[in-house]
DNA sequence: TATTGTCAATTTTTCAAAAATATTTATCTT
DNA sequence: AAGATAAATATTTTTGAAAAATTGACAATA
């Protein structure tokens, strides 16, 4: 079962829905790490809730794939096979061209204004946040997020929109490894440019030839750096 | 938030799964109908567990959008308005194409195989179990779902599979509506089999084509019969 | 009459402990 | 020492009930 992201509601009115974002994000930034063991008592320490409410998210979590179950044998964090990893990337790349090309066709003048402003915060955006080079900026990681869904913002479907937000999710963590390990090999601030000019242009041939090698090149870094080990949940730490 | 389904395992380990199996099941055969309300101690009641199980399970549907939820209002099955209900069958039609066209280019004997077996199986069971037609036969469900499985069975990808699955699963209310609706006025059975010789013959500009036709048939029958009112949590029974 | 405020009843949400299952450790046999 | 068996421990699953929130009815006020 793989699920579409829940709306974002900031402040949700539940606890059990802000455990869930908390434990979502804990493992999209990569503070509870891929593969770990996620222990039901252990995290109802950390996040000082009842078990039940950690079950339910993490059953939630599971049902999006961000997290690995098996009955009796409690949970993980999700980590992909390369096998995985290439099938979810040409998803991916199906679903957001499909959906690219309609925001292209339809987008009017409020969609590219969207998109200029978009862009514009993740161009100035520093993608780490220390000299080194070795520490994430979150606020890259948002922006990143938000530019690719204005790019198909006007594609017209909630649907749509729905399932590509989840399958951005599910990759964001090894999107977050390829950053990390990747130091300028590529430019990715002239793909992004390259790649709102051709929407903007109107040039859906282009403007998808550039998301799939967007992707793939993604794609391509993690498994040079071979992050994509299966792990079971037995063995998980 | 938007879920695809989870593996079907027949006899899942805990009591939870079965539960939501159960749930699910009761909600896709309209058992529990479009819009009604879920209270959680009658299911729990109905269903002899406690409230946590239930809630656990319509947080799961909430989360494949079978079921709507607020805050502190509880839960209803889900209801779509026209508007989502069209946008769910051009999603549909989109997906299941792009599945449908790698199937045809990358199945091979097996595929074919069991798409005429998953076809003669459709065939020869009825779509009504009394002679009135008033009566869905179940039998006829899972074989029709097993048939569009069929049909994308080689397109070579897990995740896409399991998408068109779900969105397949998120129509089958409206699909049975209209199925009940509908007395003779189309006859599915020589669509499915035009379908399925398109595809085995590789044609996939015709099959694409019908797979269109089929989805907006039904859908349209569902609009004209007017089944699409949208249904307020609140005013629920 | 319309609006607001309070109280009771219902429902959802959360917890903490009991039951069931899996895992580890220790013991015994070959 | 290796492998199987059994006790002990740890973990997950399920429950039943307390706490929090919402709804609806009824009365009081403007």
């Amino acid at each position: 079962m793989y699920t579409f992201r829940m709306a974002k509601i900031g402040t949700a009115k539940t606890l059990a829905s802000n455990i869930y974002q908390r434990i979502r994000s804990d493992i999209l930034c990569g503070r509870l790490a891929v593969g770990q063991r996620l222990k039901l008592a252990n995290m109802a320490a950390d996040y000082g809730v009842s078990l039940n409410l950690v079950r339910e998210a993490l059953t939630l979590l599971a049902s999006e794939k961000l997290v690995k179950t098996q009955p009796q044998q409690g949970f993980a964090v999700t980590s992909m096979t390369s096998a995985e990893l290439n099938d979810l990337t040409q998803v991916r790349i199906a679903i957001e061209s499909l959906a690219l090309a309609k925001s292209i066709e339809l987008g009017g003048l409020e969609w590219e204004a969207e998109l200029l402003s978009a862009h514009h915060r993740l161009a100035n955006t520093p993608v780490k946040i220390d000299p080194q080079g070795l520490i994430l900026n979150e606020a890259y990681v948002e922006a990143h997020s938000v530019f690719h869904a204005a790019l198909i913002g006007a594609c017209g479907s909630a649907l749509l929109m729905e399932m590509r937000q989840s399958l951005h999710d599910a990759s964001e963590l090894y999107r977050r490894l390829a950053y990390l390990k990747q130091r300028g090999v590529k430019d990715t601030g002239k793909e992004h440019k390259k790649l709102m000019e051709a929407a903007l242009s109107r040039n859906v041939v282009s403007a998808t030839a550039m998301l799939t090698k967007h992707f793939e090149d993604t794609t391509r870094i993690c498994m040079e750096v071979g992050l994509t080990e299966p792990v079971d949940l037995q063995e998980a730490a």
